[in-house]
DNA sequence: ATCTCCTACAACCATTTGGTTGTATGTTAG
DNA sequence: CTAACATACAACCAAATGGTTGTAGGAGAT
């Protein structure tokens, strides 16, 4: 299934790269685009190649990308990318939208007919 | 770290019970609420107690809840968590915005003169 | 009461994750 | 050129994930 010009496998690794409080904590430290690897890395108690990793995790998921600056490499948080995971989630939720509407439609409509909702076909 | 009321750890439960395609799958199709936990496993190629799991994963994340009715154990998508998860990106979106230095300002400074801007965007 | 269906859960297995250390390479400073 | 620093990447390890099968209990149906 493909919402936009999603693919699953990106959404994937859009949450998972937002399911850790270190790469979360990364998001928000490289908004501003100014910090290096090595930077962020002494904000964590863990090794720099851990941090690296963290980095790539983003990098991998579209959050983050990285600027070559002189011999540094600096982050910066691409707020695209997050904005994009919000749309996946609204998705889910304008589907639970949908379902109110529904309701509301059955309730504003006498209640006749007694097909209980057809199950939704094949989906992958 | 902690967003509102969400705690590190349950953003990170949140996130990750939203990491999976499956998951996602289960969370759509059980908006209506109408659906046990067998049911769902008929929709998908793998086990009974696979399924299962990815059902305890979101009800860890608190994505979902079961009902008992009958034999069945009907699960019905909480969407006040996936609302949940929305604020946790807004968070790192308003931060991109510099809008969080403006609240912290609002906050720090006496509240004086009126904000020129209300605090929270459109909402959704 | 018995049979069947739905659920729960344990044990097991392969793969991935999140961390480590070590090595190699490129870039800036002296 | 050489030294120091920033990065990249491989190899390794423990723990978590995502799947399996098997066993057991509770609730309806016959």
């Amino acid at each position: 299934m493909v919402v936009g010009d999603l693919t699953d496998e990106s959404v994937d690794r859009l949450f998972h790269a937002l399911a850790d409080n270190t790469r979360r904590d990364i998001l928000r430290r490289s908004v501003e685009g100014r910090l290096s690897v090595s930077r962020l890395a002494e904000l964590y108690p863990m090794s720099f190649a851990a941090v690296q990793k963290h980095v790539a995790v983003l990098e991998r998921a579209g959050l983050v990308t990285k600027e070559r600056h002189g011999r540094e490499q600096l982050v910066r948080t691409e707020p695209d990318a997050v904005h994009r995971a919000r749309r996946a989630l609204d998705q889910i939720e304008a589907l639970w939208r949908g379902r109110v509407d529904r309701m509301a439609d059955l309730l504003a409509r006498a209640p006749e007919a007694g097909a209980d909702e057809p199950v939704q076909g094949e989906d992958r």
